[in-house]
RNA sequence: GGGAUCGUAGUUCAGUUGGUUAGAACGCCGGCCUGUCAAGCCGGAGGUCGAGGGUUCGAGUCCCUUCGGUCCCGCCA
């Protein structure tokens, strides 16, 4: 092998007359007869070297062969082109490499799909050959994206005294939130480890033994069902400090997420980034992570739905609208179309009203008379081809279903611009809410965030109208972050536990060592968690998680590639004292 | 757990109300070609229509089961 003087992507004008050599990637094979041009390529780009039978000195028939992805070593001479040759969208596009001798590395069996195309296959293909996939300029540039937001976290959280510590991949099974993997032990029959939903408990202990900045880039493992932004395994970037407030996180995390975006691809973000607390975000964008590139509020219009003789919406708890500026347009198809949006959202139907030369008309609109339709016009703003879409409903029905029609609409509207980014902080997090399957007292983030009281009376009145000390960041609609100061008094702890239903012997047995750990000296703390791939899928304008991880799973946890999950041997199994039963 | 949608050549797709020998493009193989950069031109090979079962004189097409992909609801602090 000739090793290579030069990178694909490296080679100018300058360097003409030069001897070197490159190694790389056959991109592209152009055969002319007697001359023959082929595109070498390799990760930092792609250079056309020729073959030119007058001046090649090995075997001209052998290279005629060569085809895509041939890995191939030569030496030549660069030249630079003739100004008709030029390639203007090749960064080495002014010069070419006129090839004396070639080595070919490595033949490629005829490819399942082409490479320079992500298109050119369906996802289940790509994924088997993860590989071949990984060579596209897409993901080359996603997984580079990746390695530069790594860098950017770390450097920023180093410089400001952040200690990056690993915690256990194999812990303790906890009843928190998700489905925990399990990982059987074979030292210890019938037991077993379960994988990190997130270092939770460890990075409060991590506070207790004094480390108060702690960070870690970590793997989450949660065995739950999946969807374009949520894989079973998940990266986090991991974090906690000691002694602050909500106002610390803020500062800190505002300036750490400013660095990234600032470091990884130049964008300068808002700074402060602004808040809502998450009984607006509900009401005025029917979401928790509301995106804020764009308006179309949910507007109360209950007080004039009950002066219509539109009577459907006399008993709904909550009527909310949004209009659409321009949404005459809207065909009878479209609508039927969002109609189905809002209905997997459990709403019943969704109505809707043109205006039209100041009046309302379609839909329910002879359901309202004419001082009626002036007073919706001037309280919504509405005007004229614009439309109208109402949903009345249980408040929880009205505002989720209209909230997933506005981002529905928003994305058929294009009015969400890749390049533009809106943070939001989302705070004043209820405290619990009432599982409605097994009218139980659930909390909403975990069960060590710390109630805005620390009166235990208080707790135990009336627990479901508390609010949390808990705060996401969200990002155009995405969760990215969410965190909470955190309980740091075992009296309040015990109760919080109580209160989610847990027995005082079933929180000795679980987090019986938690409890312990803060009778001895615990300081105040609180911290947060990134989602890093979903951090990472927004910097490089994605909307798959899968674009973001170089070997990601399907929707149903299957790995393409290596066919994980798999049966295991008999002996393996008998190691471990399990046996298989039947399904159901 | 539920819903929607997809699966036809190596790949992306077309394939009408069920009806002759299942087509196209790209890729692959062979030939021609000294300035291309999605090279071009000529020729060729290539199909368990995801799998299994059923209805029918006849199924890529209709029905059932099943496997897999994607998106969503529930779920996921």
């Amino acid at each position: 092998m000739l090793k290579r003087t030069h990178t694909c992507g490296e080679l100018r004008k300058e360097n003409t007359n030069e001897s070197v050599n490159l190694n790389g990637w056959v991109n592209t094979v152009r055969l002319h007869g007697q001359v023959i041009f082929i595109d070498l390529r390799d990760r930092y780009g792609k250079t056309q070297i020729i073959f030119n039978s007058d001046d090649y000195s090995g075997d001209f028939e052998a290279v005629k062969k060569l085809s895509m992805e041939d890995v191939l070593s030569i030496k030549g001479t660069v030249q630079a082109r003739g100004e008709n040759a030029v390639n203007p969208n090749m960064s080495t596009g002014e010069i070419e490499v006129i090839v004396e001798t070639m080595e070919l590395l490595s033949e490629t069996a005829p490819l399942p799909f082409v490479i320079t195309d992500r298109e050119s296959a369906l996802e289940d293909l790509r994924l088997k050959y993860r590989y071949l996939e990984l060579r596209t300029d897409e993901l080359q540039h996603n997984i580079i994206i990746r390695h530069k937001s790594y860098q950017a976290v770390r450097s920023y959280l180093s410089e400001k005294n952040f200690l990056e510590v690993e915690t256990p991949i194999l812990m303790k099974s906890t009843p928190e939130g998700a489905r925990d993997f399990l990982v059987p032990s074979r030292l210890h029959h019938g037991k077993f480890y379960a994988l990190p939903q997130s270092p939770q408990i460890y990075k409060q202990i991590l506070m207790i033994s004094g480390f108060d900045r702690y960070f870690q880039i970590v793997k989450c493992f949660r065995d739950e069902d999946f969807r374009a932004d949520r894989q079973p395994e998940f990266t986090q970037i991991d974090i906690e400090m000691s002694f602050v407030d909500e106002e610390d996180i803020y500062s800190n995390m505002e300036g750490m997420t400013q660095h990234v975006f600032k470091e990884v691809i130049g964008t300068d973000l808002p700074d402060p980034f602004p808040r809502i607390t998450y009984d607006e975000a509900m009401s005025k964008y029917g979401s928790d992570k509301p995106d804020t590139r764009y308006t179309l509020y949910l507007q109360d219009v209950k007080q004039f739905t009950d002066m219509s003789d539109f009577n459907a919406f006399k008993s709904a708890e909550c009527v909310k609208a949004i209009v659409v500026p321009g949404g005459v347009k809207y065909s009878r198809k479209m609508i039927d179309e969002l109609t189905d949006v809002v209905k997997t959202f459990k709403a019943k139907g969704l109505a809707w009203m043109k205006m039209d030369a100041g009046h309302l008309t379609g839909g329910i609109s002879k359901f309202f008379e004419d001082n009626l339709q002036k007073e919706i016009k001037n309280a919504t703003g509405m005007d004229d081809g614009d439309i109208i879409f109402l949903i009345g409903d249980e408040r929880s029905v009205t505002e989720k279903s209209l909230g997933a029609l506005r981002v529905e609409i928003a994305k058929r509207e294009d009015l969400t611009d890749k390049n533009n980014f809106k943070p939001l902080w989302v705070t004043d997090f209820p405290m619990f809410e009432m599982d409605e399957e097994t009218d139980k007292l659930t909390f909403l983030h975990h069960p060590f965030t710390s109630p805005t009281t620390q009166d235990v009376n208080e707790l135990d009145s009336d627990p479901e109208s508390l609010k949390a000390r808990a705060y996401d960041l969200t990002l155009n609609g995405y969760e990215i972050a969410g965190g909470s100061i955190r309980i740091h008094s075992p009296e309040i702890q015990n109760k919080v536990f109580s209160l989610l239903g847990l027995s005082p012997e079933e929180v000795k047995e679980k987090f019986g060592f938690l409890v312990e750990a803060l009778t001895y000296g615990a300081p105040p703390h609180g911290g947060i968690a990134f989602g890093f791939d979903r951090l990472v899928m927004l910097l490089t304008g994605s909307n798959n998680i899968r674009d973001v991880i170089a070997f990601p799973k399907t929707t149903s946890a299957l790995s393409l590639m290596d066919g994980s999950p798999d049966s295991v041997s008999e002996k393996q199994l008998d190691e471990l004292n399990i046996q298989i039963k039947k399904k159901k």
